[in-house]
DNA sequence: ATGCATTGTGCACACGATTACACAAACGGT
DNA sequence: ACCGTTTGTGTAATCGTGTGCACAATGCAT
């Protein structure tokens, strides 16, 4: 009861002090088990009496399913992906099972660490990083067939995926800034060599394409807000670009900083900036972004959706694609 | 080698196609462990080519030790803590440690979700929420020793903890907005009833007492942006005041556009905004607030100290106390 | 009263690794 | 040539649960 006891008591100690077997323990710890209801309170009062609880590690052992999931992302701070991570993380504990957070940020160790957890037997994997590959992703956990959230075209039995299409919300996004009167277009990426990036400054090339247009200049960031305002600088003042679609919407917020601060140009007038996520800074107030946004809740639907679809072991590849939708504010 | 191979390979099977015994498998992944250097290649070997990796499960179950450590946090995508989360797992990674992620925004079954982790075995615990009181974390990690982040008094021995001392940084904060003349202060707090709150609110009212002044009213939002804005427009509109010190940086930022957008405001002339924080945000050009803030990298040394110290087993209670500073921008 | 289905419990093994102990082989010194 | 030490490996127990199997006890129908 009191804080003293260090050591934790195991089943077969607890066995002795209810006068039963530890097997009967167990099953008094298991919902639909064949036991007599008299005994099973018994033990369960003797149980809480003496703070004792299953040990997971054990039953993990036995069962063959840890209940554990590893979500392996980009970074946690960034605010693109820790709202869907949080939702996540709530559907998860609803449903018992314990995230466990790979974050590799820098470049070295991501599979080292990938590695390492795949080790604790972990029961689904979800990546949300496009800083792994596919392939190293299914080769370490072969065990678990990952989730993969990606933009990466896959044809692989061993992987289930969300693809996301945000071609009809970057269109009407185009045709707006394009019947504003904007001429000269840039594509801030966050990243130079990843898939979603990739596919993201695609959707806005088609749009152009589609009116006789094209992307003057393409500039490269790091996804931060200080490398969405130091590039917009050199965008706006060098290559003189009146639109500026940025990879999200945290170097969106830098640019148009930059655009009012360094060059007194504002939005929507003097030049259309837009961003990418929908994450909640874009609608605050002070910020009024016009983004490419993707409807959180269901995407971690999907996610979720796809971890029971594991869980019951049905067969086969599964892929959900979510479409995006535009929201508008001030920027453009 | 090929993705082909469903289940994961044991030691004893390994060991068959190795020639050798289960425990000589073992002791190949030991780096110090009598084995014959050869023997441990050759093992190594055979274990690269099928793929086998020590099941960290089975190895805790045996150890003792899971290696595994709670982080129990109020919210994931909450930028105040985001960034200390961020640090804090990559120190953790660092040191072969894996994170769970537990998240208790809803109050409900916060302990519920803190047994299920304890069920786990995990090593260290880390408290970030002021929403779990000391007394359940160390009723529920009982063998665990929890390292808490607080800021209630505690004398318990089986608790580490952080303590933060912010009184110098707001008797500064103070005394500037003081001798710029405002006169009518309000708090807003982001929790009725959190130790966390209460004590940070301590600090800017000593600092008022000692000027003869104190706050006005105090207000309560919810630590998010949309409660710093709402709240603001009452306690500018109906209660006049000229400055306003908030719980944390988002309400403040929240609290500015309001005063910037519903009633034509401006900092600092008009009225002073103070956040508590000193999250990136708060820097960036289009905030530059005035902040109340803590060192995050110190924050987190002081964290991995603690747990190094625990993983050493140095017994007695351990404390750590750090000091807040002014960041100044142009909010007050 | 007998036969059969049902219920409740214990025994013993499995899960996959680590490790104390035992023992054979190799080695070095006199 | 002999003994003591070091080195390398196998055997078997252990960590704490879950569960198939066996078996006693109970209930029910004839």
């Amino acid at each position: 009861m009191s804080g003293m006891s260090r050591r934790r008591i195991t089943s077969k100690e607890l066995a002795k002090l209810a006068g039963v077997s530890s097997a009967t323990i167990s099953r008094a710890f298991s919902p639909d088990s064949r036991i007599g209801s008299a005994t099973r309170d018994r033990i369960l009062a003797v149980a809480r009496e003496h703070g004792y609880q299953p040990n997971a590690i054990a039953r993990s052992l036995n069962n063959q399913r840890s209940r554990l999931v590893a979500l392996v992302v980009n970074a946690i701070g960034n605010p693109c992906e820790a709202e869907e991570q949080q939702l996540l993380v709530h559907r998860l504990q609803a449903r018992q099972l314990l995230p466990i957070i790979l974050c590799c940020a820098d470049h070295s160790d991501r599979l080292q660490l990938m590695r390492l957890a795949s080790t604790y037997q972990v029961d689904h994997v979800v990546v949300f990083s496009d800083m792994v590959s596919m392939q190293d992703a299914v080769d370490i956990f072969h065990t678990t067939k990952p989730i993969i959230v990606s933009f990466e075209p896959l044809d692989n039995e061993n992987v289930s995926s969300i693809r996301i299409d945000g071609s009809e919300a970057a269109d009407e996004i185009i045709d707006k800034i394009v019947r504003d009167g904007k001429k000269r277009f840039a594509y801030l990426s966050g990243t130079n060599s990843s898939w979603i990036d990739k596919l993201r400054r695609k959707w806005f090339a088609d749009a152009l394409t589609k009116r006789g247009l094209a992307f003057e200049t393409q500039a490269f960031g790091d996804y931060s807000y200080d490398s969405g305002f130091k590039e917009a600088v050199l965008l706006l003042h060098r290559d003189k670009v009146d639109a500026i679609i940025c990879g999200n919407d945290v170097m969106a917020i830098g640019a148009r900083d930059a655009a009012r601060r360094v060059l007194g140009k504002n939005t929507p007038d003097d030049i259309a900036i837009v961003g990418q996520d929908g994450i909640a800074m874009a609608a605050w107030d002070c910020n009024d972004l016009t983004t490419l946004s993707l409807d959180h809740v269901a995407f971690i639907d999907a996610v979720v959706e796809l971890i029971e679809r594991h869980d019951a072991e049905i067969e086969g590849p599964h892929s959900i694609t979510l479409t995006c939708t535009a929201r508008w504010g001030s920027t453009a």
